[in-house]
RNA sequence: GCGCCCGUAGCUCAGCCGGAUAGAGCACUUGAUUCCUAAUCAAGGGGUCGCAGGUUCGAGUCCUGCCGGGCGCGCCA
């Protein structure tokens, strides 16, 4: 149940119906119908823009439009009041015992409160993490990994099919490099004196139990022997060794994904060739000379006909490199044919979810998606900004080669997983995050993880209270509770916030925008902490009444209400939800 | 030079498809604890929503220009 969607639905109705009286027009415009919140509680509990979104297609004024309106409005089931407000807003009153309602139905459904069907099945991809396969997971890619994976789960809970994938960047000249590192590694491994690592290998420690393992499977028999000899050897075992590590990362940090798409294998499918042949013979692939970026000309710049893509004509500012000098193709190129891949897989709404430094490369991957699927697809790439690890307000230094910890792995066994996932949800993803390690763990109002945390702890904590004080309550389920004992205004303002629940739902998830469910946690935890202090002050509004079971059960329903809301939008970041705080 | 993102209280940031008197935390001031966890709560002060135009019944939100900060800019991914 949506009471705001509900009642958006009964107001359409309302419309229609006078429209066929011929009270007003045919055929309006409905879409920009909205039901809110009001501003301020003394407005009432819902509120709508239609009469001032109808009233120039109608041909009225805003307030005479609304009149007509109400009229109607307060027929309807539940409606106490309707009221003309301001320019022409329709300020609209409940009865108490819709909110009650609403309640009864969350502890019915429990965490399944929130769901919904809004996307109707339709397949969505979405790719996240993607990063090379050169190394462990750093601080960086643990944005996108969360953000990707909460935006996956909002997807799911508002009814669309969810696929989460990761793209494997196996093809370039990274793992080339990665093959030589881990060579390197294995010479060391079987006596030889390294020394310092060249310029341009891999330097990190991680490489040597690969190397190592690659002494003890394969011997000496690479030891002497030319790169050409063992590079594609070494490259296939190390890639495997460095998506070992990924995908152990991923799992501490509590994500799996569905799908994991190997750039080499789609090159050697022919994916690439394929696509852009077809590309060619639809004209949008070219032979060019490109003009060197103004104001900042690279030093060895010379002008070269490169093999190129259409790009401005699907929005991008030039045309786009498909091959390097070598005759290889560019990542972009076999981007294509990734995004292709999964067109022809049957997606047509793909977000990728990249970091801050692929900002210049959006407008050509969807150019490209756009070329590839003839229109058909749209890829919407989220970009996270940059995350700044601190410590007590300090910047952390961020040296490979000093011990301050960089990777995610060591960032999980500082924190833990929950807090990272819930802190890296607390902006936008467009505004860089401040990551402070004293912050994070700190047991205040100023960290939301434990703010919100505490809130969830504190109703399990009332529930063990409860059943101390009241045993026969423990046998009883929340539907024996009668809930019209929920009177105080505090009690049911925290009803009402529940009951906005599923649309935050459904907006942060049509926004793509997970952050909204951590600040709306926040606002509820704000909301219970505030009910519960306020029954230190006025004792006749404890959760646990003395001498009335009747009043306790009916809080503790209220109590475990806000538990489930709480419990299933932690769950939906990935975040357990702790019954007790130590 | 061009593109993208950002600019909202002293600081860090929310602000849902344009909606009513712009919100939260921190910091500051004051108050609440024999009592369900005070790890919390209540109240108060604090704003030219970067600047200037425009669209609209209505702009923090949309459009244009400018200013400031970040990221990026042919054969790295």
């Amino acid at each position: 149940m949506n009471i705001f969607s509900n009642f958006r639905s009964e107001i359409v109705q309302i419309v229609e119906g006078l429209a066929a009286d011929n009270a007003l027009p045919q055929a309006l415009d409905l879409s920009r119908i909205a039901v809110d919140v009001p501003r301020e509680a003394a407005f009432g509990d819902l509120s709508t823009n239609a009469a001032m979104v109808l009233s120039k297609p109608a041909g009225m004024k805003p307030r005479d439009l609304a009149a007509l309106l109400v009229e109607k409005m307060i027929d309807v089931e539940g409606v106490v009041s309707a009221d003309v407000a301001g320019p022409g807003f329709i300020n609209i009153r409940l009865e108490d015992a819709v909110w009650r309602r609403c309640l009864a139905e969350i502890l019915a459904v429990g965490k399944a409160y929130g769901d919904s069907d809004i996307g109707g099945g339709e397949a969505v991809n979405v790719e996240f993490v993607s990063a090379n396969p050169t190394g462990p997971l750093h601080i960086g890619h643990a944005r996108g990994s969360v953000f990707g994976d909460v935006l996956a789960s909002l997807f799911q809970k508002a009814g669309y099919a969810v696929t989460r994938e990761y793209y494997i960047n196996d093809a370039g000249t990274q793992v080339d490099v990665l093959a030589r590192s881990v060579h390197l590694r294995y010479r060391e491994a079987l006596g030889d004196d390294i020394g310092d690592i060249p310029e341009g290998l891999y330097p990190g420690d991680y490489l040597q139990p690969v190397g190592a393992a690659l002494a003890d499977r394969e011997g000496d028999r690479w030891k002497d022997a030319t790169e050409a000899e063992w590079l594609l050897d070494i490259r296939a075992y190390a890639i495997d060794a460095m998506m070992a590590l990924v995908r152990e990362d991923l799992a501490a940090l509590g994500v799996r994904q569905d799908v994991f798409t190997s750039e080499r294998q789609l090159v050697e499918a022919g994916k690439v060739d394929a696509v852009l042949e077809t590309l060619t013979g639809r004209d949008l692939i070219y032979t060019g000379v490109l003009e060197p970026p103004k104001g900042k000309k690279p030093d060895d710049w010379e002008p070269r006909p490169q093999t190129l893509f259409r790009a401005i004509e699907f929005g991008d500012e030039v045309d786009r490199p498909l091959k390097k000098s070598d005759g290889s193709w560019t990542y972009f190129a076999s981007d294509i044919a990734y995004h292709q891949d999964k067109y022809a897989r049957g997606f047509k709404t793909l977000i990728d979810v990249w970091g801050a430094d692929h900002g210049g490369y959006v407008k050509r991957m969807t150019a490209a998606t756009k070329a590839i699927s003839e229109g058909a697809a749209t890829l919407e790439v989220k970009i996270c900004q940059i995350v700044k690890l601190l410590d007590k307000g300090e910047p952390v230094k961020m040296s490979k080669r000093a011990g301050t910890f960089v990777t995610l792995r060591d960032l999980i066994d500082e924190v833990g997983a929950d807090v990272v996932r819930f802190i890296m949800l607390t902006r936008s993803n467009d505004a860089p995050l401040d990551f402070d390690l004293a912050k994070v763990t700190e047991q205040s109002r100023d960290n939301p993880v434990f703010y919100v945390q505490y809130a969830h702890a504190r109703c399990h904590s009332v529930a063990r209270m409860a059943a101390d004080a009241f045993p026969e309550l423990e046998s009883r389920d929340d539907g024996a509770a009668n809930l019209e004992l929920l009177e105080d205004e505090a009690e049911l303002a925290l009803i009402k916030l529940m009951a906005q629940w599923p649309r935050i739902v459904e907006s942060a998830a049509q926004a793509h925008e997970p952050h909204r469910i951590a600040y709306y946690l926040y606002d509820l935890a704000a909301a219970f902490h505030g009910l519960w202090t306020k029954g230190k002050e006025q004792s006749e509004l404890r959760f646990i009444v003395e001498n009335d079971v009747a009043h306790t059960a009916a809080r503790l329903a209220l109590v475990r209400g806000v538990r489930t809301v709480i419990a299933s939008g932690l769950e939906l970041m990935g975040v357990t939800p702790v019954e007790e705080l130590r």
